[in-house]
DNA sequence: CTTTTTGCAAATGATTTGCATTAAC
DNA sequence: GTTAATGCAAATCATTTGCAAAAAG
């Protein structure tokens, strides 16, 4: 994944990539200790320009509920949003409810070259409820 | 508006709910200037526990694109989502697309007792296309 | 007069910067 | 060998905390 994005292959990025992988959603804390129980030591902006370099690279996608961190997930080339809990922030994934590509209609008029929509649901999980 | 949500009606609270209103989209950082240039001095916290405080009665809505501080506009009860620029993060109003209360159509299965849909319309405004 | 807000100062915590070192190609 | 990525330490910046003083009802 990391050659096909003409990224250098390092075994932080390595680390980081698996770690988004096994678990979505999780925030840069815990994508730091999930990286160094596999590598050992690694510096805390290692990590951060890691994921940069994959969200820019296409590889993960960032989201950022309001009043969270920011979290990672693996970039798979759906079209899935977000449902968050406002009691927890427990974020879950859910399919498109609107069809195959509803969510890239396009505001008309507005002028602007739109390439994504980011639905974020928000309510209360059953837990909390 | 104060009143009516159960707030004492305090200088500041007035200042910063006509900031708010006149420059929807707003950071917390220029709306400490514009409630300064209403009042004098209101310190740093009195802006933030007032907006944190108008949040919660439902006066303003707080929104926080991903890489951005949070937003702030008046919450006038539409059904309106957000343009956001990918390179100069200017943010404009749009009106939902899909109907008159579409984005609140529950994924079902879920088990989230979902009271808001937010929606993020990522792209490139005309002025930097 | 009682309760809620504000002011002040300092802390917290996520994220970034700059530069020397190291590893990938 | 060159270029890009990492480590380290320290800085930045939005936001929060704790407590005393002030204002709203």
């Amino acid at each position: 994944m990391l050659r096909e994005a003409s990224l250098r292959v390092t075994r932080p990025r390595v680390a980081v990539l698996g770690a988004v992988h096994a678990r979505p959603h999780t925030d840069t804390e815990s994508i730091i200790a999930l990286t160094r129980d596999d590598l050992g030591r690694v510096s805390h902006q290692a990590v951060y320009d890691v994921l940069r370099a994959l969200t820019e690279a296409g590889l993960v996608r960032r989201i950022q509920p309001s009043g969270s961190v920011a979290l990672y997930e693996p970039e798979i080339g759906d079209n899935h949003h977000h449902l968050v809990c406002r009691s927890c922030a427990t974020v879950v994934d859910v399919d498109c409810a609107v069809g195959s590509a509803p969510c890239l209609a396009p505001p008309d008029g507005s002028g602007y070259a739109i390439d994504e929509a980011e639905v974020i649901f928000w309510g209360l999980c059953p837990g909390c409820a």
